[in-house]
DNA sequence: TTTTACTATTAGGCATGGCTAAGAGTAAAT
DNA sequence: ATTTACTCTTAGCCATGCCTAATAGTAAAA
């Protein structure tokens, strides 16, 4: 009917647990209550669905251990995740959404654009690296480009950054760090970290202060840079 | 949850029912079988719909008498209609799909964009009131443009008229059509009108005759012009 | 080592939306 | 009026994915 290679695509469920697996699970496997927790379902629900991606050849599963992707699985979420930032960036860049708007449309799409639409729309972007967030975009080919950032708070007092990605699609957050324009490629020098409660002090390139609390620079990616903020 | 008039968007399949049963059923109601056949399933499936419809206030069905769409069931059907003709004016304007490409990219992505999206992407393409195939998108608020065109064999030979649409989503069908430029815009003198076997013979803008068989010219919807072709 | 506190799995249900096979309704031709 | 040829519905089944409640496994503290 469709040739000797076709694969049906996997449907929006078996996606989105492809990605959280990938997204929780690090190197490791991932568990059942992270994927539970970030899909927000039962986690009933999410040892039925392990056991199916192992039957399907996306995920090894071990019982009380969790699981991780195979190489196919691997494949599949990174395919959706440059799926996702292309959209994101797309949404941004040409149809006037905000920041904190992206997120949810695109976590829609992303399950039914194809690859033909894909790489056309990745044409038309210019064929950009990073997306909004400043989230490395997957390769066509599903390679992903190491990245060299590293969390705010590891940062060396009177050390001057580069934001280059904040790990988030909350909405609050995103508001709360777009309106004060700590957003990638902004340049910031950390002038305080309070060990005490984790919270970091920033100047931007304006020279306005800026105090973080602990979750919030949990989220936030620095590079470090040559120059000075002033 | 999501305040009083919340309304959780129809599934997949509950739109292209209700697609359908709009695009078929004309004024009247939609048979089982012609539904069945628009979207390549069973008859029964096609019944069991029917009575969901029913309950959902989508439809009214009477048994063995087809159904027909509501207040509700219109709406929510034109606003696919509104979706699907600006995705594909999309497609083909800025991401380089051909005409007869389109068609399924968009029957996809119909399902997955949201209002906000819709309403960008109209605003992004600036309005059109049309789509590549010569199809009337119908407004935000509902309302569709009434088509005051008509098919190619109520035309008097001699006349000129301009194509205004082309009533087919087949790749076969529009690939002969774009190849021989036979498109929305272009117009053509009718020549001969062959009431033996329903062959229409029309000249083109640049001269060219295209005698064109029953099936192809009950597609192929027209305007009257003015001026001549030469 | 034995509680204790989680975390994970199993069992059983439900809604959606497909299917086939069998039977009932309709309408046109005899 | 009855046969014939459909079309439509009913009944019963299956896969996907979600749920809750009950049970089992794990690991850390006592």
């Amino acid at each position: 009917m469709n040739g000797p290679t076709a694969t049906k695509p996997p449907s929006t469920s078996v996606g989105d647990y492809l990605k959280a697996i990938w997204e929780v699970g690090g190197s490791g496997a991932a568990s059942t209550t992270d994927v539970a927790d970030r899909l927000s379902v039962a986690s009933a629900s999410v040892t039925n669905m392990f056991a199916r991606l192992q039957e399907m050849g996306l995920a090894k599963y071990e019982r009380y251990r969790g699981a991780s992707l195979t190489e196919r699985g691997r494949e599949e979420a990174l395919r959706l995740v440059r799926r996702h930032r292309l959209l994101e960036t797309f949404l941004l860049e040409h149809l006037g959404y905000s920041w904190q708007e992206v997120h949810e449309e695109a976590e829609r799409l992303e399950h039914a654009v194809s690859d033909g639409f894909t790489e056309r729309l990745a044409a038309f972007l210019g064929h950009p690296d990073q997306d909004p967030h400043g989230a490395p975009i997957p390769a066509a080919d599903g390679t992903l480009a190491a990245e060299e950032s590293f969390p705010l708070d590891e940062v060396p007092v009177g050390d001057c950054v580069r934001i280059s990605r904040v790990k988030h699609e909350d909405a609050a957050v995103l508001s709360f760090l777009g309106e004060r324009e700590l957003v990638p490629g902004r340049l910031v020098e950390v002038k305080e970290v309070r060990a005490l409660d984790g919270v970091v002090t920033v100047e931007d390139e304006d020279g306005v202060l800026h105090s973080l609390g602990r979750p919030l620079v949990d989220l936030i990616f620095v590079r470090g840079v040559a120059a000075d903020v002033n």
